[in-house]
DNA sequence: TTGTACTGTAATAATATAAATTACAGTATG
DNA sequence: CATACTGTAATTTATATTATTACAGTACAA
């Protein structure tokens, strides 16, 4: 998890779960976040593969959620965005003649399955309505 | 976490652990990870900042465990790489004239120190011994 | 007492990754 | 059919990571 799609997400789905049924435009969502519509848009198409988000084309046209945010689980998110593992993908190539180097990865491997485990079960408790009720209105 | 340092200090305190007592060179173990000795040396140098390892400079010199292999937990060596929080850090600026780009860095915080805990909880239950173990002597 | 083999660390260069931007075809609406 | 959107590819720019160079300092051993 290397970079801030997560967040990105989370964020997007806030804003249409804090407005539910109402379509929301990638321009819009890019000025709460503060980044580029083009991105929005890209992670919108992700959540939308993940089936998390409708989304609409042509004038008035936008994003909405496909189910109320109550079924909606962080874990889902953290799936959908994920690319590489926790802490840094085993992306070096230690020495195959070093009997530590040439088993290192596997473990290494083995350890972050686990971990991510522990996470997304913690995640798969947690709904978006959870999140977004947190938000006090202002 | 958005580096390989973890793996890097796992893998120096992994190749200290399976040879007890013995200096190793950051050249030695360079080598085995396949990174440049320097970025060793600075591994090195923060793990023991961290009282994990112990250090002799000069001839004959290198690194050795400063304590025994399964009095160093992982949830030590997690701490110790540790820089931006775990699913990339709150670095967006949201919007402050959004309700919900105002309050998300605070809830997103929030939910990455719930995350690390149980993270950080579930290392600090691993030695270094423990995944050593688990290679064979080949 | 001096050559050698190391550590420690700063500075810089190279590379990889992420994010922003540009561009434009496609679609729904009024 | 003009307008306001989405969808997506291609490119540029920015940022973060890793490698490299350089060199002073230290300990050993001949």
């Amino acid at each position: 998890m290397n970079n801030s799609r997560f967040p990105i997400s989370l964020h997007i789905l806030t804003l249409l779960a804090s407005d539910e049924g109402v379509l929301k435009s990638s321009d819009h969502i890019a000025g709460s976040i503060n980044i580029n519509p083009v991105l929005v848009r890209k992670e919108i198409s992700n959540l939308r593969k993940h089936g998390m988000i409708e989304s609409k084309e042509g004038k008035n046209g936008g994003a909405t959620l496909s189910r109320p945010a109550n079924q909606i689980l962080l874990s889902e998110i953290y799936h959908a965005v994920q690319q590489s593992s926790l802490l840094g993908n085993s992306k070096n190539k230690p020495n195959p003649n070093c009997p530590i180097g040439r088993q290192i990865n596997q473990h290494l491997d083995d350890l972050y399955n686990e971990l991510e485990n522990v996470l997304l079960n913690k995640l798969a408790h947690m709904t978006l309505s959870d999140f977004v009720k947190q938000f006090e209105n202002q």
